[in-house]
DNA sequence: GTATTTCACTTGCATTTTGCAAGCATTGTA
DNA sequence: TACAATGCTTGCAAAATGCAAGTGAAATAC
């Protein structure tokens, strides 16, 4: 048997807590680390190391659970990192596209309000 | 001597995980709760007891912690809850303000990829 | 003026999440 | 075949969260 990598088993909706869209947004996104995986993935980064070597420092266990979560919320898909190689590399669905305003939006309040922030080399599209 | 307020005392930045405006920004407003505070914010409402009343229900606690941070970061600001009153409201400071366009993505996104999730009756402008 | 209720929190404590370090089985490379 | 890199998992201490129950000042009712 392959060895068993990050599982894709989307969960039926949890209870949310209310019906607002942006409550429910930060259901999954509201935390310090998941957005920065979607930076990441918006910057064109697509393997576990390099979201793992991001200046933050991401914990790997974190790391894993949050990938988890954006599988499970069809925000990313795995893909295999090469042609015809075994390792495997994420990459953003449609759902995951459409954060790119939202991450937008935070890079621009941050590069305006936070001294000193300054934009990726690769500034996110 | 006057009942102590929550103080507004604000720190010199902490250390960053990295110059990244987006990393910067999640630092202060990533978390499942604080930009509900500031969604509530944006929809007119200004006192505790509105924030601790939205249907999310967010603890006290945590209410006073989130208040207390976006004190410190200049996001919101103390005011008199009214004429004469000495009971006490919060509203954003222009660096709140500034969040809207933020927050109005995340509710888009929220909208069109959540199913079941709506609008408030107050759009946030 | 006094009693009662509302408001804006605080406190204590159990539960959950986070963060760090180490370990480990594959996969790729020499 | 050895060795290093990759993509995780595990264990555990520390921090954050969530719930319930206070608490005292301010507003309201009587």
């Amino acid at each position: 048997m392959p060895r068993q990598r990050l599982s894709n088993n989307p969960q039926p909706d949890a209870k949310r807590r209310s019906p607002c869209p942006v409550a429910c947004a930060l259901d999954l996104l509201g935390d310090k680390w998941t957005l920065l995986v979607v930076r990441d993935l918006l910057l064109g980064r697509s393997r576990f190391k390099d979201f793992a070597s991001s200046p933050e420092g991401i914990p790997s266990n974190i790391l894993s659970d949050r990938l988890e979560r954006l599988l499970a919320a069809n925000v990313i898909r795995q893909k295999p990192a090469e042609e015809g190689g075994k390792r495997l590399a994420y990459e953003l669905t449609e759902k995951g596209i459409a954060l790119r305003p939202m991450v937008r939006a935070i890079r621009d309040w941050g590069l305006k309000w936070e001294p000193g922030t300054r934009a990726e080399l690769q500034p996110v599209r």
